[in-house]
DNA sequence: GTTGGCACTCACTAGACTGGAGTGCTGAGA
DNA sequence: TCTCAGCACTCCAGTCTAGTGAGTGCCAAC
């Protein structure tokens, strides 16, 4: 970590290889990706980037893993990278992945093609990117903290309960019930509602201005309580916009049956499934490998991140959890389109929405 | 089928067994769905309900085999129940059963402490009932199409986009997308939610009236493109209001990892979930068992129904989805308190909601 | 009709053996 | 000093065998 950042140069302390052994690292990854099976020194020698014998391969392979790239199942085995390994392969070795045309082809179509709400839409992108690399998906979308207010109505359901519906410019509706200790009238209902709309309209999730008084009780104590209960709804907490996509892949990724379980039993925390995707981009990673990430159950598991950005900003992720023997760059390029094309999307919704909200005025009559 | 309704007769045909085959039979579902290993003679006559020795058990055995109550998985191994062997304990053996004190309890505090929209306490319930049984568990709610709108609302995102929001009686929220041809002022969009609102109110998604000429036709290009959405809305489709919990049970449910990619493709499947416990329900079962239900891919589960009811109609489901070896009497119990409560707590609202509406005034100003 | 007795079946396990993939080491050649 | 063919060695995985035991079906006796 504390080497010049020059990738590639030749080997001066640990976290660097000479060529040689950075191609037969190469060699072994590539093809335990494509055979999990451990890779022998013969079948390194026939990959075309290796022109030594499988004699001076093994006694570079008997190196490699006194560095910690390679493990050997058991003596007589061939070698298995580990996730040291994987690492120096993303980080040094991997050629930058490609989506196949029928690939493109998929994204370009959805992407002009989905409509629906923001929901709707990161929901069946999580199915289209898990379509697409054959791994459970991951989209964990905006926050909505920071989207401005276009709406806020008090919908009454019986006297004394009523919904709160706040719609945000960029799409997403909240909604959250309301209890009173008393019962409430329409016209009441229909007052705070017109309060709320003037102040919050604009405002965030994250910083919902006090309500000043209007001048009937009835209304305050309702408006109290809607402030309350918009601000605990920016909140993380189990109401994250987390969407998975293909879990039934992972049952395919892996053959011990308590992996399987582990891996679902975190992706229904959705809560876990945030930070987790949010650590990896804040450490600058798009890929984290095994240990990595600090989660026991993920430890055979590799995610791949791309980050959504809006106008220069975070605004959430998308990614896959698969096996750390992953097809990366192929995983890489797609998280990378799908993120890519999902934060224009996103942003075109949102340079929309904020263009026609500079007049300023609200939307009810 | 066609045999006298009187259950637990003495056997005439097929679908009936004397007292000392239920007996046999009893024990050994009981005794295989503990243990999941093939039942011997020797420990069904180690049963309390069965005096006989383990040669006339076996004589027996033969003849519940022949009628196709149970299997060998081979010769010199013991006796497995097949889906009709289930079946008739089910249908004839198994006690009712009953939820443990911890469990009650945790229903109780459940549906006491339970707070949230309606998506919210569905979501939650299945994750209850996922805990109760361990079991996969899923919730499908009311449809949206027969409650009564309460509020409807078009809310601008951008000069040519939109989002209607109808917030109805049972506390459910629908939001649609509206994308127009020309751009729309606020001014236009309030005037169309007014229109709407006062049209629309009280009417449900499953029958949207038509909408009055407004004499703007702005407005009314609005009213009609709000009058599609909204219809297409109830649309049996990827709407539905369908809740898995805790879908990683599943893993350990199985051993064959090809069984639980099977049972997770088919639960990320919507509206094949919503068919599969919609049938059951019609067929008049509380269980449907290995290929009862048509799904191949279901071939080794069951699946323990109980009906959501409100003012009795049926308003969705509860499920449970394991293995044919489940605990079905606990099952059943856990599905049917459950479902009874929910049912409760929806009517609750539900009825509130009716009795507020009923001086039929609109919550606008 | 019920039962104890008995011969038989067959999955499962453990141990012995083998083939083969793969290793580490070594000594000769460039 | 690096490279590499050759070789002895290791050890997994598969096959075979024999032994074990749970379980069966049949039958004669009660």
């Amino acid at each position: 970590m504390t080497s010049e950042p020059t990738p590639h140069a030749p080997a001066r302390n640990g976290d660097e290889l000479d060529a040689r052994k950075a191609a037969i690292l190469e060699a072994i990854v590539t093809e335990y990706i494509g055979t999990a099976q451990p890779v022998g020194s013969s079948h390194v020698a026939a990959a075309q980037s290796v022109t030594v014998s499988s004699a001076t391969i093994r006694s570079e392979m008997v190196a490699l893993e006194r560095d910690g790239y390679l493990v050997q199942p058991h003596t007589s085995a061939g070698r298995v990278p580990t996730d040291k390994g994987y690492r120096f392969f993303v980080d040094h070795l991997a050629t930058p992945g490609q989506l196949g045309p029928q690939q493109r082809e998929k994204v370009s179509s959805f992407f002009t093609g989905v409509q629906g709400g923001i929901e709707d839409v990161l929901e069946r992108t999580s199915s289209l990117l898990s379509d697409l690399t054959s791994h459970a998906a991951v989209v964990v979308g905006p926050s909505h903290e920071q989207a401005p207010i276009r709406s806020v109505q008090v919908v009454g359901l019986s006297p004394q309960r009523a919904l709160i519906v706040a719609v945000l410019s960029d799409g997403a509706v909240e909604n959250r019930p309301l209890e009173f200790s008393t019962e409430m009238d329409d016209e009441t209902l229909s007052n705070a509602s017109a309060h709320l709309q003037r102040i919050l309209s604009g405002s965030t999730l994250a910083h919902v201005p006090d309500i000043p008084k209007s001048g009937n009780s009835d209304v305050d104590s309702i408006c109290a309580l809607a402030k309350t209960t918009l601000s605990a709804a920016a909140k993380p907490g189990d109401h994250e916009p987390v969407y998975v996509g293909g879990p039934s892949r992972l049952a395919g990724s892996f053959d011990a049956i308590e992996t399987v379980r582990g891996v679902l039993t975190i992706l229904e925390q959705q809560l876990v499934v945030v930070s987790l995707l949010r650590d990896v981009i804040e450490r600058g990673l798009s890929v984290a490998i095994g240990s990595e990430h600090g989660y026991e159950s993920l430890a055979s598991c590799a995610v791949v991140v791309a980050p959504i950005e809006v106008d220069g900003q975070r605004a959430g992720a998308v990614g896959l959890l698969g096996p750390t023997r992953m097809d990366y760059p192929a995983a890489m390029a797609a998280a990378d389109v799908v993120g890519r094309q999902l934060s224009e999307r996103i942003e075109a919704d949102r340079g929309a929405a904020e263009r026609s909200a500079s007049p300023g005025r609200d939307t009810r009559g």
